[in-house]
RNA sequence: UGGGAUAUAGCCAAGUCGGUAAGGCAGCGGACUUUGACUCCGUCAUGCGCAGGUUCGAGUCCUGCUAUCCCAG
């Protein structure tokens, strides 16, 4: 029963369960769906030992061609290394280099996703393109601006990762299984027969694959990482750190020093190249500051707004408010402290399920 | 070679009147997770510097030795 019209999308498929899913639902809903696997980081030959274990890695493209063939739709490889390295590897290590702690996955959806392959979709003659994120698209129907919203499944929900995406992006982003909880949506793989339905959840950094990324970033830029001192709150030195690449604000593991009592990373100071730790209590924050804003429903914020603020992807939401400071700096201020604001992460700001937009945390307010 | 301390796992460290080796760090394994972290669970000294002795039983008491640190020379 198809139609002559059928508007046609490009699906950036990563031979995971989900994304294979998507191309079903898309199949049903009408769709014309061509299927692409985006090529990112890998070295030809580095694929034998990474297995399935990340979101986008080579193993994927033949996954994700069985697949397209299963559900018979046309499949294509895209080469996006050079863009992928630019701005998102690039992007990584130059963030770790700063003593900051950046989030590549909401770089790669940014860049990668929703600018290069929506680009290269429209180029195609595609109207749309889509992927198997878990969140929902929805058009406000007053004001005509385009929304993100939560998926039905709060804990599987991916919009903290695409906090950045414009009007026009949005505008033409199909997300289909919003509305899908996890466990339908391996059912519908199950029960397709689909090859990758018992595939397990991707994790970690996929670039990175032996999770090891202190050592990927001096492979990667070649430079060298300097020691340098931990001190604690009252400026004592204790002890001496491996090179600020290695710590991220709110780190408890892997610092090497014996205090008799837990201690984590307060503080990150390249200037000095100093690390800073402490108690519990030295991580909390009573609000941040954040720049490289994006906003949904609104172009910025243009008064004082009662929020839900999630300040890293894994974090139960809390409530407070957010405003523009006079310098065009988002400011977020917490009903209750919060530990651990890294920066470099990524606040994102909901009214319920509505994501507000969000930016890139600077520093935390104590 | 006068005095005083301390010697417990890779590292810090608790161990009360002798009663059958806390805890932390690191490590290892796992859960969680499309980032880094956090968190949680499991594991990690048949042995307490060495050699003897007392005792039903010693990391804990006694003797000797060794090592390190401190204060004086």
């Amino acid at each position: 029963m198809k139609k002559t019209n059928q508007k046609k999308v490009l699906l950036g498929m990563s031979g995971g369960v989900d994304s294979s899913v998507a191309a079903y639902v898309l199949k049903e809903q009408g769709y014309d769906v061509i299927g692409v696997t985006m090529q990112i980081w890998q070295d030809e030959k580095a694929e034998e030992n990474t297995p399935e274990s990340s979101c986008c890695s080579l193993s994927a493209v033949e996954d994700a061609r069985r697949v397209a063939s299963h559900l018979d739709i046309p499949f294509y490889v895209m080469n996006f290394k050079d863009y992928f390295r630019e701005t998102v590897i690039d992007y990584f290590v130059r963030e770790y280099r700063a003593g900051r702690t950046p989030n590549p996955c909401i770089a790669c959806n940014r860049y990668v996703k929703f600018e290069e392959l929506l680009r290269r979709a429209l180029q195609l003659g595609c109207d749309y393109v889509a992927t198997g994120h878990y969140a929902i698209i929805d058009q406000n129907s007053s004001t005509g601006r385009y929304l993100l919203k939560k998926s039905v499944t709060d804990r599987k929900d991916q919009t903290y990762a695409l906090y950045q995406m414009t009007q026009e992006q949005l505008q033409r982003t199909l997300m289909p299984l919003g509305n899908y909880h996890k466990e339908e949506v391996r059912r519908i793989a199950q029960e397709l027969n689909l090859p990758v339905a018992t595939k397990p959840e991707s994790q970690e950094i996929c670039f990175v694959p032996d999770n090891q990324y202190g050592k990927f970033i001096e492979a990667y830029d070649g430079q060298i990482t300097e020691t340098g001192l931990f001190k604690d709150q009252d400026g004592h030195t204790v002890g001496t750190h491996k090179g600020i690449i290695h710590y991220t604000v709110g780190q408890r593991k892997g610092l090497g020093l014996a205090m008799g009592k837990p201690v984590y990373v307060t503080d990150i100071l390249p200037a000095v190249n100093e690390v800073h730790i402490g108690n519990p209590e030295n991580l909390m924050a009573h609000g941040l500051l954040a720049n490289d804003l994006n906003f949904i429903p609104w172009d910025t914020l243009l008064t004082r707004h009662p929020v839900t603020i999630k300040v890293r992807y894994n974090a139960s939401p809390v409530p407070g408010v957010a405003n523009i400071t006079e310098d065009g700096k988002l400011e977020v201020l917490f009903n209750e402290p919060q530990k651990a604001i890294s920066p470099g992460q990524s606040v994102v700001l909901y009214d319920g399920d509505v994501v507000i937009g969000g930016g890139i945390i600077e520093s935390r307010i104590r």
